[in-house]
DNA sequence: ACAAGATCCTGAACGC
DNA sequence: TGCGTTCAGGATCTTG
């Protein structure tokens, strides 16, 4: 559920409720998909970081000062129905109890997972082994690393365009929402192949463009499903007023009144507009 | 090397 | 009302 905006503002909302906090105790089952979470106990939270859809907490020693360098990062993906909250409920999977701080502010803060596809680990900065996505993630969309010419020579010998973003590698952070909007602004079909330069130049523009504007609204709360994404404070993002065609198989397309389409791409729902995003044929030379 | 499929899970929505 | 089926925002491992 959570692409890069709905984890972006995860981050924005609960750095403020952890930074400076030392961790009391963490408390699940399932130590598979949370692995290593007692290294974090008696650690002081220093603060909170994002890699494409993978929030980072940045841990050092209770008696750290401030801006000493962190030794330990806290790993949480979200996965499909993941997202912190104060409350805990029939689908808390992990408590996370911080040391009071004289201030009165909340002592906890809940995971809350119905699907339990979200995982946490606790890992020395930077070692990535056994999280393949995260150790070859691509730039971050909304960063200088994130380069246009060698975005556009990437994309031109690209397979099924949509997949390849879904990989993380050539962009951080595009999950299925964000790839279908971003291939509607661009006007490719997201099953073209090998884009050309005008292809990948559009694209690259698009993602900017709608990841900002995603992430300046709060990311995406769709409907009353299982995984609908809200903030820790129940509150909802705004983002899904502006999609253009996520969800809105049907409708007409908001630039040419064509029915939006559905279909499914490498295991997943697709939305396109079948008159602005046409597919060309282009076999390998 | 790449693509396609299966898997991890639960619950909401839909059809009969 | 009740039951079975289908579907869901992701990552990863296996198979072809």
């Amino acid at each position: 559920m959570p692409e890069l905006p709905e984890v972006e503002t995860t981050r924005r909302k609960i750095e403020p409720l952890l930074r400076g906090r030392v961790i009391a105790s963490v408390e699940h089952d399932a130590p598979h998909k949370y692995r290593d979470t007692h290294l974090a106990v008696g650690r002081r939270v220093q603060g909170l970081s994002r890699r494409g859809k993978y929030l980072m907490l940045q841990l050092a020693s209770a008696d750290a000062a401030e801006d000493d360098l962190h030794d330990l990062e806290f790993i949480v993906h979200l996965g499909m129905t993941g997202g912190f909250r104060l409350d805990s409920g029939p689908h808390t999977r992990v408590t996370l109890t911080l040391e009071p701080d004289g201030a009165g502010d909340s002592q906890q803060l809940f995971f809350h997972d119905p699907r339990r596809f979200g995982k946490m680990a606790v890992v020395r900065p930077g070692e990535y082994a056994g999280m393949p996505t995260l150790a070859a993630m691509g730039p971050e969309p909304l960063s200088e690393d994130f380069i246009e010419g060698d975005f556009v020579r990437l994309a031109r010998e690209a397979g099924a365009v949509k997949p390849w973003l879904l990989s993380q590698k050539p962009v951080s952070g595009v999950g299925n929402i964000y790839a279908d909007e971003s291939l509607w602004q661009a006007q490719i079909h997201p099953a073209q192949t090998r884009l050309t330069a005008a292809e990948g130049q559009r694209l690259y523009t698009a993602i900017r463009e709608v990841m900002a504007q995603a992430v300046d609204a709060g990311g995406s709360s769709l409907g009353n499903g299982v995984g609908n994404y809200r903030q820790h404070d129940g509150l909802s993002g705004l983002f899904q007023h502006e999609h253009h065609v996520y969800g809105r198989a049907g409708q007409p397309c908001p630039r040419c009144g064509t029915d939006i389409v559905k279909t499914v791409l490498a295991q997943r729902g697709t939305h396109f507009c079948p008159k602005c995003q046409v597919f060309e044929e282009r076999p390998r030379s």
